[in-house]
DNA sequence: ATCTGACCTTGGTCAGACCAGTAGGATGAC
DNA sequence: GTCATCCTACTGGTCTGACCAAGGTCAGAT
């Protein structure tokens, strides 16, 4: 004649996972913060200890906390790494994901440096001029140039100093490195992309200098559209000043 | 004498997870498999069955697979929510990141929307119009006023016919509605702002339709600064036509 | 005052058990 | 022979109690 469900509308996992979520959005819980040991979590929650373990173990995957062996569990801070884990699974399972995964770099990467022109320091404009040089030191070689590269569009994204702009772009960029490699082997048939590289990032460099959000970004847009131009052209055989003859 | 750690290099969950996600990534474990049940998977890995579950249980969490109540554990397409939860918890340890993550979605948004005036089909021209309609109907209803609106630009995104972009979309606007009924409020204190919202959308909505997409993503960085200049101006106690006398 | 070692607590794991439903085969009725 | 029903094996969901190894603490010895 009881109530089958008295107050409890989660059972067991969930129930431990919203105390615990609710406890972590509300900021009671705070990074540093170590929580009480999994036995007395269980006896408060009236659950058993693996389903703490449960909710623990899944916290830990997102981030959120860490559990010390022998020590206790303790709330870190959020951690990007998460995302590339996502992104990883998400990626393998659905390859055709890559140039959609693209257009979110190129929106992240817009945004950034459009930021940058206005926060930018001497400190980031020297890093870019660093990486820009980089560039053109590594025009020949596939992997210190690819890495170059990189290293140029997550300096402009380091420029915006926006957390969220870099964690986004970071999990993003992580994903992108694997294809990153083969597409440099793509285009590297064209001899005329090693100009466009130098001269392109040069520009948007300039433009980043100049504080101009407007000309950055379009420079930018026209980056990576010329970036897909080589690539199109390549998967279709075409080479520097020959159409292809299909 | 004996090997202390006879081959196996992860103990317990990690063997468990790194096996799990060997499998996964292998893409011997496709989505809609169903796995071994946990009984199988413990003697299996000669572990227990609460560590399989730990295991399961991070990889659920993280949108992989989904265990179903006594059916069995499948495998799924990764799924949205996942970073929702993360953003969520991200951004509850860090509330100064609000505006940061504010410009993640000026970022995602203007993207998507040059996607969009490439991609968009009728359907999305249609959906966008009744957005509109609904943003004009509930001009002067503060929740209703401020759903409508979160809509027309989740529409927008959904145009773009790119799934991350919208995942990302939905994760960042997801933390933004807690502050977005606030701003709502804020800025009712301006009878211009009526104008501004209806006419900013429909000219968002009509450079989508002109398929022009330089004019559709200026037009929405304009909408979100005059939001932001909005903003600034309740802020410092301003209203319509007279400057705050402090 | 310092050092040392026992003890308590912590996470890490295991074994076995029970419940509650589901799926599919066995069984019975038609 | 076909179909509806029932039963059993199996699934996930959870609990209990136990053991291990090692870090922390603090009392007692030096």
């Amino acid at each position: 004649m009881e109530l089958t469900r008295p107050v409890e509308s989660d059972k067991g996992f969930e129930k431990v996972f919203a105390f615990l979520r609710e406890r972590l959005l509300a900021g009671s819980l705070k990074p540093g913060d170590r929580l009480v040991s999994e036995r007395e979590l269980a006896s408060q929650l009236g659950v058993s200890r693996p389903i703490v373990r449960e909710a623990l173990r899944a916290l830990t995957v997102l981030g959120i906390v860490e559990i010390r062996d022998r020590i206790g569990t303790v709330v870190t801070r959020p951690d990007v790494s998460v995302l590339n884990d996502f992104f990883t699974f998400a990626l393998a399972q659905q390859a055709d994901m890559l140039d959609d995964v693209m257009q979110a770099r190129v929106a992240i990467e817009c945004q950034a440096i459009r930021l940058a022109c206005a926060r930018a320091g001497i400190a980031d404009f020297e890093r870019l001029q660093r990486a820009l040089a980089q560039i053109e030191a590594t025009i020949d070689e596939a992997d210190a140039g690819g890495m170059a590269d990189f290293e140029f569009h997550r300096t402009i994204v380091l420029a915006s100093h926006s957390e969220t702009l870099t964690v986004l772009h970071n999990s993003l960029a992580g994903l992108l490195t694997h294809s990153h490699r083969s597409r440099r082997e793509l285009v590297q048939s064209f001899p005329s992309v090693k100009t466009y590289l130098v001269d392109d990032h040069r520009r948007i460099f300039e433009a980043v200098i100049a504080r101009d959000p407007e000309r950055a970004d379009a420079t930018l847009r026209k980056h990576f559209a010329i970036g897909d131009e080589y690539r199109r052209r390549a998967l279709v055989g075409e080479t520097d000043g020959r159409k292809a003859s299909r």
